[in-house]
DNA sequence: TTAAGGTAGATGCAAACGCATGAATCACGA
DNA sequence: TCGTGATTCATGCGTTTGCATCTACCTTAA
């Protein structure tokens, strides 16, 4: 067992016991978290999200996510048009609605994290990020 | 945007980065990666588990675990007998075969995470598996 | 211009999932 | 001893997921 296997392992102890903390939390109105995320990461991106772009954004294979923003469209929380750059592809954004819905749980379930991580130091939490952020290729070159 | 909220999401896109690249890797056999999970945390916890422990560091809701078991029982991979001790409960643990195949697997895997994890310095993964351990709890008191 | 190969997203279908609930057993106070 | 509530795991059922595949469109080069 190495260190970067003890350390992997630690990792994904504390994403699912994290994970089943805040699904269990009551802030998710009729969202599941996966649904909750595609909403975020639409916030997040500001402009229109092409599917393929919020895809790696996301753990989902393509047609669950395909499937997903269908039933969000359906919802009114997302909005789906062709992009006039590339017409196989699709420009995703949130409605007014989907913005407001984010946002009503996005509040609640940022103070849950804020709470949860609340065990680390200021430097842990720094460590943490910047450490995550190498492991996501946010340093490729 | 606090630090925690922050870290708490490059922690989840180094987790989803990282699972996908490891879902795409060719090790898994006739396997999910959520039915490996469960022959390592057999693996890893010596003796019997019961169905309640082995569901708090799976990220599956209890039905879905409870069925996920019945089929790794059908397979031969896992055996599941009446705790004496509490006849609501089962014991789970791994059959021969089950090791035989958690071992397959794991092998190449641990390879994998060794090589994703690669990027951090010896320091980086000894305060990863620290801050995440902390995450998880494991210094409650 | 056009053929060949690549990429974006949608769809058919079987398998797996979560929620609600059920049956059995345990724990504990009256 | 007995009854009430909690705990453990299984099951019914509708929804969601992943795999394989499809269509449509883009790209490149001859």
């Amino acid at each position: 067992m190495t260190r970067a296997n003890e350390a992997w392992e630690s990792l994904m102890k504390a994403y699912a016991v994290l994970m089943k903390q805040f699904n269990a939390e009551d802030v998710w109105g009729d969202l599941t978290m996966r649904e909750y995320d595609v909403l975020y990461q639409l916030s997040k991106c500001g402009g229109p999200l092409r599917m393929s772009e919020l895809n790696r954004h996301v753990l989902l294979s393509q047609p669950a996510l395909s499937r997903m923003v269908d039933r969000l469209v359906e919802r009114g929380l997302v909005d789906r048009c062709p992009d006039p750059g590339d017409r196989r592809g699709v420009r995703l954004s949130l409605t007014p609605a989907g913005r407001e819905t984010q946002l009503a749980i996005g509040r609640p379930h940022a103070r849950s994290v804020t709470r949860a991580l609340g065990v680390l130091s200021a430097d842990e939490l720094e460590q943490l990020a910047v450490i995550t952020g190498k492991l996501a290729g946010n340093e490729e070159r």
